[in-house]
Order: structure tokens, then C-alpha cells, then sequence
DNA sequence: TCAAACCATGGATCATTGTCCATTGTTTTT
DNA sequence: AAAAACAATGGACAATGATCCATGGTTTGA
């Protein structure tokens, strides 16, 4: 598919799409047209910018996600690879933990420890 | 107390707490002394300042912190207040949320649904 | 066929969240 | 009293994550 239908199954605007794949975070194919060059999607680039869309709400970067990216190519030792999503994992339960700290804080101050 | 012992108990930079201070999250008075304007920073500077610190690694932005600081102030309808809290607590739990969910995504691709 | 919609590229711009630096003045320490 | 450490101010700089725009070409559909 081409980059508008991508965007709009997504909700992933053309621009940010672009960018995310300039950053190495989806790769796409050149049409086989020969009069112009426009770039060709394959349908597992919906799934995976959803994916982002919701990680990036999680709090993770662009780099986290193209290490994670990187980490499941082929060319990637599997088990290299499994650290790596290991360790994104362990990262982002601590920022579960987090949340979990400040949300207490807030019920506590919502309450009137004021 | 003065900013450099603020800085030391709270692990936040000199220059970040200006900076905070300069977005409304936190207030000091000017010191007594007439021979210098030396800012002074209460004891409970220590506490938001630490709050702070695991709020924004739990995601939340600098408006965030500034809204929460403003619906705490006296001048602030209590009411209103606990709404504004409230519904920080709602984007955190949201958050929280959107954590689960990508950590149960890595969890599949770390297992090999690759 | 011809306008409207779409695409690629490259660069500019923007907001956010800091950090760093120079300058100048004040305390503290020695 | 002189040096070292600290403070205020203001502006520059940086990284991140987008978004916007101009230009020029392509496809589509009325």
C-alpha cells in the first residue's frame, strides 16, 4: 500500500511516517512502476505503527523502538535479540512502578493531605 | 535554604530547579539579606522536588506538574482542584495501561511469535 | 483532458526539556 | 585580604519528536 492508505489505517500522519522511516523505525519497498518512485508499504507496517503509536504513549523513544526493531531483524543474533527486548521490558515496568508511585501521591494529596 | 543545598538534597541540578522556577513548579522567596538577592527555598521544596523527579519519569510534563502545582494553591477551588487531580490520575492509569500492553507485545516477540 | 488529490524530497520551524556559558556580584574559607 | 565556592541573570546550544512548507512530479476521477 502507499504511504496515505498506511496513514490512514494508522492514524499515523504522512510526515510522521516519513520520519519514522528517515529514523530507521520501518522500512518500505520502491513501487515497481517506472514512471514514479513512490514507496510501497507491506500490510505488517499497520501492525507495527500501531505498536509505536502505543509505545510511544508508554513512554518510550524512537531510539527504544529501533533498537527493539533492529533486535528482531534476521541479522540479529535471537538470542542477542531477546536481551535486548528483556531489558526494554524490565525498563518499562520500572516506569509501571513509577506511575504507581506518583498515582498514590496524588490520591494522597487528592484527599486533602494538604 | 539556598539553591545548591536544594540541588544536593533532591539530586536536581541548579539549573533545572531555575528552570522549574522560571515554569511556575516551585517558589522561593528573596532572602533577607540586603546585599544580595539570593532566592530561599522552604524545606518543602525538597518534597516536590522529588515528586517532581518521579513524576516526569513516570511521563508526566512539565504542564502537567505546573497545573497539578496551580489546583493545590490556596487561591484554588478545592473542588476544582481535586478534579484536575483526578484527571491526572485518570492519564496515569491510562498510561499504565498502555504499558501493560506493550510489554505483553514484547513478551509475544520475545517468544519467538517472530 | 484537466483539476484535484496524491507522492517524494529537503529544509525550515516548532515545542519541550533541559544544559552550558559568560558575566557579575556575594559568601566562605584559608 | 585573597582565593575558592556559590549565586543570579540572560542568552546560547542541544536533543528529541514531530510538523509544515515549497517545489516538482504522478495518479485518479469527473
Amino acid at each position: 500500500m502507499r504511504i496515505g492508505e498506511l496513514a490512514e489505517k494508522t492514524g499515523v500522519s504522512r510526515d510522521t511516517i516519513r520520519f519514522y522511516e528517515r529514523n530507521g523505525l520501518i522500512s518500505s519497498s520502491v513501487s515497481d512502476s517506472t514512471t514514479n518512485n513512490y514507496r510501497e508499504y507491506k500490510d505488517d507496517c499497520v501492525v507495527i505503527l500501531k505498536f509505536y503509536a502505543g509505545a510511544r504513549e508508554a513512554g518510550m523513544s524512537i531510539a527504544d523502538l529501533r533498537s527493539i526493531m533492529e533486535s528482531t531483524a534476521d541479522s540479529c543474533d535471537p538470542e542477542v535479540g531477546r536481551r535486548v527486548i528483556q531489558s526494554k521490558i524490565s525498563e518499562l515496568k520500572e516506569r509501571a512502578g513509577q506511575i504507581e508511585n506518583v498515582i498514590r501521591f496524588l490520591e494522597k494529596v487528592k484527599n486533602g493531605a494538604n
